[in-house]
DNA sequence: AGTAGTCGAATGAATGTTCATTCGGTCTGT
DNA sequence: ACAGACCGAATGAACATTCATTCGACTACT
């Protein structure tokens, strides 16, 4: 609304209400249907949004996806880097980074639900793979750090990552899909077992 | 499909070829594009055959992923109740169910992702989900005697069940997307920390 | 303060493409 | 010569994307 009156004339402003009804139904819709089984028309009566007004705003669908896919994965990112205490006990790390991804998942079932689902799809290019390389990345110093102060499984990082990582993200499915019912307690007896999975058995 | 059993029965078709090549063509197809990113023509020309003939084999599209995602879950369950030691200690159990599903994800990689990411699609039958259900019931009854006979940790068991098919699922996953290259060794190891995991600590 | 002029966001009907499915016909074994 | 299995061009619906046009906000000039 408010321009600089000694600014010459700018641009657009980039960040409207529009882009993010549009970028909220995508979200939605991509979740339940999948990519290619929405519509950009569809997309667009949901965002209460002409269906060109899609592509003043992203370049084509693919675009769509993958700025959807990249406000979320960095939104994770951010949450999980904030406040990370680096030098604290490997396992009161753990605890952090399960109980942040734990708040997220409920917070954002749907975002977290799409970057679960799409973080491999075809249509995702080269910086929204990055972006999901350098959160891996993080996970994959934290374990082997973890690993050099002992106590922790002699496993490559990446498998200790991803063994744990599915576990979350399985349970969170189950969660959704209304197979378990989470609460704090459960989140928190799974962040136990979890542990148990990786650490070195005395 | 049916054939008057009376009559001396001999194959007018070389056995069903065609519709394995079709059930093989669209498996390969829906793994890697997904179910709606995977035109039907496509399917016939992957599978060598006219467009036509697949609509003499399934009734339409959805018939064909749900007659692919039975065939290929049964096999799993087949695989699993087969000689399956009821009486064994849970710790051989376990380690005779993750063993039987490695055998199979090795062998059949394809069959296997898309087990995996088909079972909660919109486009599958309540048969389909039933067949599904049945292998989960299955896994609860494993988790549930294992409590009973002492050494598991007492959690629900849908939830217990849930972490160990995620991590599992979680490690093939990065295995064929080129994360890790698993071994006899490796997966052997995931077993041991998923069973950490599972039981009762000391 | 009022008016004309400019800009670009927004629209939605129109476009060309791709899709799932059909159907008239051919081929093969009996 | 009959019955399926099989074929693939044809069909119409649905799709992603475009574009001529509208609209409202802002500026510049009076």
């Amino acid at each position: 609304m408010t321009r600089d009156s000694t600014a010459p004339p700018k641009a657009a402003q980039p960040a409207g209400e529009k882009h993010d009804a549009i970028l909220e139904a995508a979200l939605r819709l991509f979740v339940t249907r999948g990519y290619y089984g929405t519509a950009v028309p569809e997309v667009a009566r949901e965002a209460k949004v002409a269906a060109g007004t899609i592509y003043h705003h992203f370049k084509n669908k693919e675009a769509l996806v993958n700025a959807l896919f990249r406000k979320w994965k960095l939104a994770v990112a951010e949450r999980i880097y904030t406040d990370f205490p680096a030098d604290a006990e490997p396992r009161e790390q753990f605890r952090l980074i399960w109980n942040t991804m734990v708040d997220f998942a409920f917070e954002h079932p749907e975002a977290f639900a799409f970057i679960e689902l799409h973080h491999h799809a075809s249509y995702l290019d080269e910086e929204s793979r990055a972006v999901d390389n350098s959160l891996k990345q993080f996970g994959v110093l934290f374990v082997e750090r973890a690993q050099k102060l002992g106590g922790f499984k002699r496993m490559p990082p990446m498998l200790l990552m991803e063994l744990i990582f599915g576990a979350f993200a399985g349970m969170f499915r189950a969660h959704w899909e209304g197979r378990i019912a989470l609460t704090p307690a459960l989140t928190n007896a799974a962040q136990e077992a979890c542990w148990d999975a990786i650490r070195e058995p005395a």
